[in-house]
DNA sequence: GTAGGGCCTAACGTCGCGTCAGGGTCAAGA
DNA sequence: TCTTGACCCTGACGCGACGTTAGGCCCTAC
């Protein structure tokens, strides 16, 4: 560790093609402090460095805020292997992503040339900024090729338009209510935080697939993690996805005793 | 064409997936102005609207600037084919850029499981914001599998890290030069700026691939139209992209003439 | 006829840097 | 030894692409 030459900030930045001006700022925000500076105030950075500075752009690339990079890393830390784990996941994720909007464009190319009109409703698939139902489905796509998915897959392809959106409803219900507690100040752990968990567990346990208090659980620590998730929270309230997170885990340990 | 409904903002938004402010800020800065308005002002948006707003999401999902996507929309209004196909490419490239960076945290891994330390100069790949060597080796491997890509790969792949960044130099002193000429505002189409066009294509010509005036300028043709070659090239001077495509045309035309 | 959801414009806020401005540092050559 | 040019430092303002109120009109539904 650390047997390797430190480099400058100009060295770093051509190494990993961004400004000096960036590391700058991932300095000032303390997402990334330099593990040492020389007698004149020149930042300095080792190997260890690198490779956080990888995995910041890295997950910059994927469109996460440099505040959830902050935070991913932080827990990352914990467990270098599975992170890395977890990064290929989104990597292979963004690659079927781009791959269904190619056959997007593909589609396109056959309707012009047929001189005909796309579908409206298949048009945009995979550049939706972010539809909550349907990553739910992706998410737990990662929990492998488990029978839950194949299950979640079986269910989900009989919905039509008019199913997804009352399901959406429903599920936005659930943390609507989650963020009047939230705002009324009541506990996560409290009663009535749980059972709006519950619910929620509920809700995916009809919808999607068998949803355990402990799958529940796992998938609730995307929510922090994930910036589209995380988006969709923040309108409904500050800081709702981590209550929502801590009422799933109150919840499970409450199910469980 | 148009036999269908006309759309409110909200419901396009949510056919797109994106918010309704950012269809008002596509219409405020004249991207997309929806075909017609309601008796009391309410947008109305018609099909070729919303394939317009595909190409659009689809275009900033990649990278590109509103701006730059206006842009590429009029260029592309001529031939909706061939900017299909274009689009198709520039997916497949993210795609395999994609792929680059899941080698990379493969990589990643088999370090981290060894207990070694990676090789630095192989840590970013993929993630690089703007190499412009290494993209223009990319941008005419979009030229398809020609024998000029194959050509190009060849000799490339025996550079090392001091043979590209001589070559850099070399390429950006032309631009540099460029860019003066530009500041003492010297036509585009004089013969010092043509020289200087010439003594990039050869620059191309001797390092990468065979690169005749004709590819010289449909190379130069994607100056405009890329973001990170305009990012590079507003760097050095507002309208240098321009300039330099003038330029190149130029001197297409003295050397065929 | 009024309540609730959707639409309008206007205008300020935010995030991730880009881009000066003003000034030390350092290796190389005259 | 002195100077020159490349590189480093810390502010601090600017910008693109929206997010987010704020204040008010429209419209369907009970």
């Amino acid at each position: 560790m650390g047997t390797r030459q430190l480099h400058t900030v100009g060295e770093v930045a051509s190494l990993a093609g961004v400004t000096v001006r960036t590391l700058h700022h991932y300095d000032r925000i303390g997402l990334l402090v330099p593990s040492g500076r020389s007698e004149s105030g020149y930042r300095l950075y080792a190997y260890a460095d690198l490779e956080r500075l990888r995995e910041i752009r890295l997950l910059r690339e994927l469109g996460f805020g440099l505040d959830a990079i902050g935070r991913l890393l932080d827990v990352a830390a914990y467990d270098r292997r599975s992170a890395l784990v977890a990064q290929r996941d989104l990597l292979v994720e963004r690659l079927e992503r781009t791959q269904r909007i190619i056959r997007g464009v593909d589609r396109a190319l056959k309707a012009t040339a047929e001189g005909k009109e796309m579908d409206e409703t298949e048009m945009f698939e995979g550049l939706e900024e972010f539809d909550h139902t349907r990553y739910e489905a992706e998410v737990e796509q990662r929990w492998g090729d488990s029978e839950a998915y194949k299950e979640s897959k079986r269910r989900t392809s009989g919905y039509g338009k008019a199913d997804w959106t009352r399901i959406k409803k429903e599920g936005d219900a659930v943390f609507a209510r989650l963020a009047e507690l939230l705002a009324r100040g009541a506990r996560a752990d409290g009663r009535e935080a749980m059972d709006l968990a519950e619910e929620h567990r509920r809700h995916i346990d009809r919808w999607f697939y068998p949803c355990s208090p402990g799958l529940h659980r796992q998938v609730a620590a995307l929510y922090t993690a994930d910036p589209r998730f995380e988006a969709y929270f923040e309108k409904h309230g500050s800081g709702l996805a981590g209550y929502v997170q801590e009422a799933i885990r109150a919840n499970e340990v409450r199910s469980t005793s």
